[in-house]
DNA sequence: AGGGTGATTAGG
DNA sequence: CTAATCACCCTC
């Protein structure tokens, strides 16, 4: 009945892509997801888990399918989605969507921000959906926070490239987006580590 | 192009 | 305890 374990089932570098044209929802804003990011774990220097269960993430050595919030730069707050295994700490991070329902509710939350910024950016997509570190460890199919299965996409609608932000590791290719789409976020290399220049 | 903001983490 | 870092957004 649910797809969503199908959908969840596998490696971050394989679900990432499939979360595409999935929809989040929250009360009564609903986002079609446009861009994700994997991130592998005890594998990975650009994750939150690469050294070991702490407990901001402990979330993510959690079940599959849960929600792992984070606060970020004193401001904002983002959203992954757990992949994996208990003890596989893999997530997907959630990047951008496009605003499919709810409209009027997503613009209260975020003044001001035309149709496609409602939920281009990590943060800006938390806001829109009034997702909160109340979210943390929320199962997707329970709700409050939901997630649902959409419309499949042809691989050749799906675009890669390098994950925004990060310092450690930022040449894997592990970001996917629907190429062209209006709501993907720009790309922003890290600022270069301090040192000698 | 630069600043705001505060939790989280590793290290002494 | 301290200091560095940080999967970002806004305004200039």
């Amino acid at each position: 009945m649910s797809g969503l374990r199908e959908l969840l089932d596998g490696s971050s570098l394989e679900v990432a892509p499939r979360l595409l044209g999935a929809v989040i929802r929250h009360g009564a804003v609903s986002v079609r997801l446009t861009e994700v990011e994997a991130y592998a774990g005890e594998q990975d220097p650009g994750s939150h888990a690469f050294n070991g269960p702490t407990p901001r993430n402990q979330v993510m050595f959690g079940p599959s399918g849960h929600l792992y919030c984070y606060f970020v730069y004193g401001m904002h707050v983002c959203a992954n989605v757990v992949v994996g295994p208990p003890g596989d700490p893999a997530a997907v991070l959630l990047r951008a969507g496009e605003v499919v329902d709810g409209h009027q509710a997503a613009l209260q939350n975020r003044p001001g921000a035309r149709h496609h910024d409602l939920a281009r950016g990590p943060a800006r997509l938390c806001r829109a959906l009034g997702i909160g570190l109340q979210h943390n460890g929320c199962d997707l199919q329970a709700g409050p926070i939901l997630l649902e299965v959409g419309e499949r996409h042809p691989d050749s609608a799906i675009a890669s490239g390098p994950r925004v932000g990060l310092r450690r590791a930022p040449d894997r290719p592990w970001r996917f987006w629907l190429d062209g789409h209006p709501s993907v976020s720009a790309y922003r290399p890290a600022a270069p580590l301090k040192g000698p220049s």
